[in-house]
This record gives C-alpha cells, structure tokens and sequence, in this order.
DNA sequence: CGCCACCTTGACTCAGGTCAACTATTGTGG
DNA sequence: CCACAATAGTTGACCTGAGTCAAGGTGGCG
C-alpha cells in the first residue's frame, strides 16, 4: 500500500528560492540588453548563468530552413542559461529591453560543491524546467489551436500577475514558435 | 571571451552511471509487469523508483477526451519513475512483457544525502531527460510528419542496439502518440 | 506627416486527420 | 490441425484545421 514520502530531496516549488538570490552577495553583475539583443547563442560555452530582473527573454533553437521553437519566456525572478554540458543548448535574446544579473558558472559551481542549499537549488530548478518541459510537449502534440492559444493566455496571466506586469512582453511571431503554430492562427484565435 | 568551464557539476552523458546501480547493493527487488499492465498511474503517491531490465515502458498523460501525449519509451537499463514531487505525473505501463527492478524512494534519498555521488547521479539523471524533452519539444512543435518518424527511427535504432534489440517493441498506436500524428500517418510514412 | 513594423482579415491550399474497408498475423478451442 | 475471432497493420477516399499568400489596417517614432 504506497504511502506519501516521508522526505523530499528538493523543496518542491516554493518560487522564492533561486540559486542566484543566494549567490548574489558574492558580487554578480547586472547587465542590460536592448530589445532583440543576443544574450548567448546555441553551441557557445555555457559558462555563465542569467537571473531576469526586468523585461523578458526568449530561448530558441532553429532548425536549418528557419522553423523556430522557442522553448521558454524567461520574465523577472526567472533563472536561465543554467546548462550541465559544456556549450549552450539554445540561443536566447531580450524580447523587450531587459535587465539581467549573471555570474560566472564555475564560481557558482565552487559553492554548489560545498553549500548543500545550493545543489538543491540547481536539482529544484532543474525538475521544474522538466515539468515545464513535460506540460508544454502534451501541448505541442494533442492540443488544437485554440486551447493552445487558451493555455498560453492562462500561463501569462499567471506569471505577469506575479512581476506586475500587465501586457504581454512578446509579438505574434513569438507566441506562435512557442505553441508550433503560425502569426496568422494566433492573431485569428485571439479574436 | 568565453572559456570552456573547467568543472562540470555533473558527469555528463556516461550512460552507465546509474542511481538504482548504485543502491542495488541494498537490497532492490525486481518485479515483471504483463503486457500492458500498469506499473504506476497519474497522481498516486511517488514512492518507488524503476529501472527496466528488460522489456520496454512508455510514461504518457491523457487528456480528458481520450487524446493521450506519451512522453517517453523506456528501454532496459533506463531509469524512470524519479519524482521530486509528491506523485506520479504520468501513467506508466509496460508495452511488452517487461522485468524492472524497483526501489524505495525514500531510501534513495536516504542515500543522496550521505553519498555525493547518488546525489550527482539524480541531477545528471534530470538534465538527461530535459535535454531529451527538449529535443521532443521541437520535434512536436516544428517537424513534419515524415520528419517525425524518420526521427524516431533513428532514435530507436541508436537505443535498441544497445541493448540488442532488433524489432520496435512498440505498435502504431504508441508511435503514433509518442509523435504527436495518428497511427495511420505513422503507418503511412513507414511505406 | 509618413514610414515601418506589427497586426488583422480574407481567400485559397494542403498536410494530416477521419472514416471505412480490407489484409495480415496471432491466438484459442474443438 | 483447422475454423474463426481478435488484434494489428495497410490502404483508399474524403474532410478539415491550420498553413500560405496576399491585401489592408493601425499605431509609434523619427
């Protein structure tokens, strides 16, 4: 007869917690792209991690005749460009004019080995990314148009309540790459 | 100027390292599940974790009109069933008759507390399958039906002949949901 | 003011879904 | 060992949701 686990590695979804929140008293930077503007791009050394403070961010990969996934908006609070291999995995650009802290891998890396906090932090953030990731592929492949038009709509609000932000940060063109639909679906299934 | 990362938190890719390995020392029980027999289902507590000996698994979620989204086959020597929270997020069920080894999770975590390396091990375990869902996430966003199978194809090829199997253990219907198509597109683009 | 980037809307097309028949292949009982 | 069900796969004809192509609209900024 299964029981509820006793013990979690990871304190499952308490928003707050962020590796770099506590990193950031050893001196991370604030940096600020302009709109449109390249943060990183896929296959270079992913040797540095980004938190959003304000704007947004798009995480993309392409394939060779231009067809476009983005896999994540990145809004305030947000941590991105965290990678375990060598090279980033995506390219991602300011959606609108943003403002980011980052720190350097490796120095995050030397706290992780010795503050426990730390690597719960990064396995925490890790298995959201992964449910992210799980909901947005049932999306992907069984929802139609409109409820994916619908579930992005509820997403937002739900985030942008949450920064204070009111209207959606990013074009048609952005919403349809990220629901694998076209500009023209979108902009008709908002009507 | 970007420099490759000196350390690496994880020990990227090398299949073999494996958190049931680890802990099967311990004590892990096998089990064998029938064709089609369910091993877990959507929101039951979490408290066991998989390891396929033989046979093959598939982890999917239904929507509430029937219209299912698997999200992974799993094949022998692949782990799943790792939660961090609470419960199961997906239904998992054996496509054929299968042999896992199974174990308690609270007694994994037990371990990653006090072994660094099972705790490595369940990061690198996770970044695998965001890595993966990643890569699914484009295929079901932007690929063509062809595309797709083609995909798949390889995809099984390379994983099957690891662990010498020669014929897909899976039918249409399953490819078919796995892809985000029908069973008779999937069958069509096979002739 | 007038350009330019973004968005909307319409008409048409088409990739893939639906529905339906038919063909293996496998399993079961007599 | 053969009937015959039952399950899985293939193939055809048709349909439709979403893509494509194209024409206007609209709002912000130099």
């Amino acid at each position: 007869m299964p029981v509820t686990p006793d013990v979690d590695i990871i304190s499952d979804g308490s928003a707050g917690a962020s590796v770099i929140g506590i990193h950031a008293k050893f001196g991370a930077a604030e940096t600020f792209y302009a709109k449109d503007e390249e943060i990183y791009r896929t296959g270079e050394p992913a040797d540095r991690i980004y938190e959003v403070i304000q704007g947004a961010v798009r995480s993309y990969k392409v394939l060779s005749d231009r067809r476009r996934q983005i896999f994540s908006f990145h809004l305030p609070n947000d941590v991105f460009g965290l990678e375990y291999g060598p090279n980033y995995r995506f390219t991602s650009e300011a959606v609108v004019d943003t403002a980011v802290r980052v720190i350097r891998r490796h120095s995050l890396e030397h706290v992780a080995t010795t503050d426990v906090r730390v690597a719960r932090d990064l396995l925490n953030m890790t298995a959201n990314n992964l449910r992210r990731a799980d909901d947005h592929m049932l999306l992907l492949g069984r929802k139609l148009a409109l409820e994916k038009v619908a579930a992005f709509l509820l997403e937002m609000d739900k985030r942008l309540a949450q920064t204070g932000m009111i209207a959606l940060p990013m074009h048609r063109r952005d919403i349809a790459d990220y629901l694998g639909l076209t500009l023209e679906t979108v902009s008709r299934a908002l009507s």
